[in-house]
DNA sequence: CATGAATGAGAATTCATTCAT
DNA sequence: TATGAATGAATTCTCATTCAT
């Protein structure tokens, strides 16, 4: 029981992620998120309340996911500066990636039901920078007045500079996209190193993976 | 004549502006904004030919205003660090002040025709910080790599360090604000200052001044 | 699946039909429609794009209906003057007896949609004419000069012939009908019919044939 | 006074004729009537109770000059076919040359109000052709069944032959439509001429002038 | 008398949600 | 459980008519 609907919310789900990412919330609409899924517009009912609800799951899945990977590298070995660089690297290759998805996530239309989820996953990426900023401060290798503007600021930061080029539905070749993504994460880092700089980390060794599907 | 109808353009325009600070995008409907102004529906359409372009022009004002001012900024004299900081204070402490407008404006659902009015108004204000840096780095006081990739960022940080804490509806106390910007626009400066950097306040000081809480 | 559309499809024309036959395009108006078939306004979108594309099918199913019995009895055998004949009694007999339909049909108001396609039918029911025209010329039982304007003048002779005294909503008798029908296909077949004029009905008797009134 | 505003209004029947001339009865609209008068939209409420008024009135403006050309036709010297043919070819070529303004005023777009005046002018027209007919019937160059029927016909038939090839908008030669006016005269001749058919008479003698601008 | 801005009823269309099968 | 047709409230847009200046 539970496990087949589990099942069926995360099949729905998906479905929703791909309208979404071809074209933006604007076409996620009951019916379409159905006929992508393959199933019935009632049977989306049976797993979710709502088309608010649906919404507000689907932006916590696709956070939850970037926010599991940069915890996971803010967790390992190194010095807090390259964990920084290699979070932002992640997150911006992986929205580089994502073409829509991630635009659709941070700048488009939401009900307030679905802005309290954006929030609190904006908040908890938040924390996760916040985390490094903090260990970074104290083994002086980054040097931040508030913690938490400048983790808003990264993620800002990166953020623009994945959809600021990018007029939705453009397409940027791979070596312009790994040249942007170093790009932003110099401009990320520096932006909170100590004096002397510390030098950036060769690229791809963090990049884990895209966005999901 | 032309001088009326401008009159009455921007009257509905204010009354839709009021409309988006209190509701956000959401609440923009034709009836709404014709309640507001204290007319009827149709007047509406005797001066906008539909309720994209009353969107696209309420976006385009209010942008432009923003615009014009950072532009002002930028063209002062002095060194371009501060006149970057400057501009970054000022678009930060303006849109703290106008609430929810200015989440709306950065942030908010809407259709396409409105979108590129804001993604135009968006690389304008990107263009503004790409001058001042390439002033920057000729005057040696500034050090970036990419002048896309870095307006770009710096775009993103400021903005989004603007509505990230802003929770649609959330007050500030005017201290806080004062000092959310000036977080910000240090952050800003610090991503592309040349070392050793121009210091807007003294680092030593500002170490500590993380909030309390 | 596609058969119970295709039902409700027809019967949702055929409210659209019984609303013009009572009101004309005028009062045929999505809402109206809905009641007359008894279903909610959506429901009439679920199968139809957009109002006119129902009035298009509208037209376009009733003209068929027409333009194919004319069709079947044009390749009857005989001579053409007597085919002829039978084809403009059969189109002003069912179009006398579908009251304000045929008017509506033939002479009313419409959007540039709709009007393309009673155009196309018109051309198609002229071109049955043409047919018809250039056997009886080849039989040498028909005289035309132009066969383009001679079919084009007849379509529009029995089409005016028919609408012509049909005050929108009056009720005329069997009889008179009957006479008017076969006036109407007299006047048809003397336009084109070559000397000696074939002679539905002998001449004599009918010159003094005229109404009583 | 009188005088004054009889010039006013006819002003105004000018400007709402050639709006339709230009755009059919669907951009007779009491805004574009104002415009192509060069007057204000409430002025026209000072001529006429009602747009409905203002469409009758203006239907019945544009067919009684027919009407009077072709009674005045009727009215000349000469046997009953020549002068019918002359009437044909008169109101053809007039209706040819007058575009889309003929067409809107068989078969546009019409309220209930304008449908009255439209068949009491069509009627009287019709009245025309009886006359003409029953006169060739008595001098026996004409053989018709029933005068009314007959007379409806040729008004169809010229009618269709003027609109029928013309989809709206298109353009044709003087000498193509000379051609298309003798087709359909001879074919409207023919039609209730009385064997052996009287000779056509050549065209432009008669043809008195096109409809009003 | 003329003006033309304002009105507001009316019509088309969309889409989340329900419910009989 | 699944289906998908049906619903109808909500929204945009049009245009004849009115009336203060």
């Amino acid at each position: 029981m539970t496990k087949r609907a589990e099942k069926k919310r995360s099949l729905l789900l998906k479905a929703a992620r791909s309208v979404v990412r071809d074209g933006g919330f604007r076409e996620l609409q009951m019916n379409t998120v159905a006929a992508a899924a393959g199933v019935a517009v009632g049977t989306i009912y049976r797993y979710f309340p709502s088309k608010a609800q649906l919404c507000a799951e689907l932006v916590g899945s696709v956070s939850e996911r970037e926010l599991s990977v940069m915890q996971e590298i803010a967790k390992d070995e190194g010095p807090a500066p390259v964990r920084l660089q290699a979070a932002v690297r992640s997150f911006a290759a992986r929205a580089f990636k994502s073409g829509r998805l991630a635009y659709a996530m941070i700048a488009e239309p939401v009900d307030p039901e679905v802005e309290d989820v954006r929030l609190r996953y904006r908040a908890e990426i938040s924390t996760v920078f916040k985390q490094l900023l903090s260990e970074g401060r104290a083994e002086e290798s980054l040097q931040v007045l508030d913690l938490d503007t400048a983790s808003t600021c990264i993620t800002g930061a990166f953020m623009e500079g994945v959809i600021g080029p990018l007029s939705p539905g453009e397409e940027a070749s791979a070596a312009e996209i790994e040249r942007a993504v170093e790009q932003i994460a110099v401009f990320c880092l520096r932006a909170v190193a100590a004096p002397p700089p510390i030098q950036a980390t060769p690229p791809d060794a963090t990049d884990r993976s895209e966005i999901a599907s």
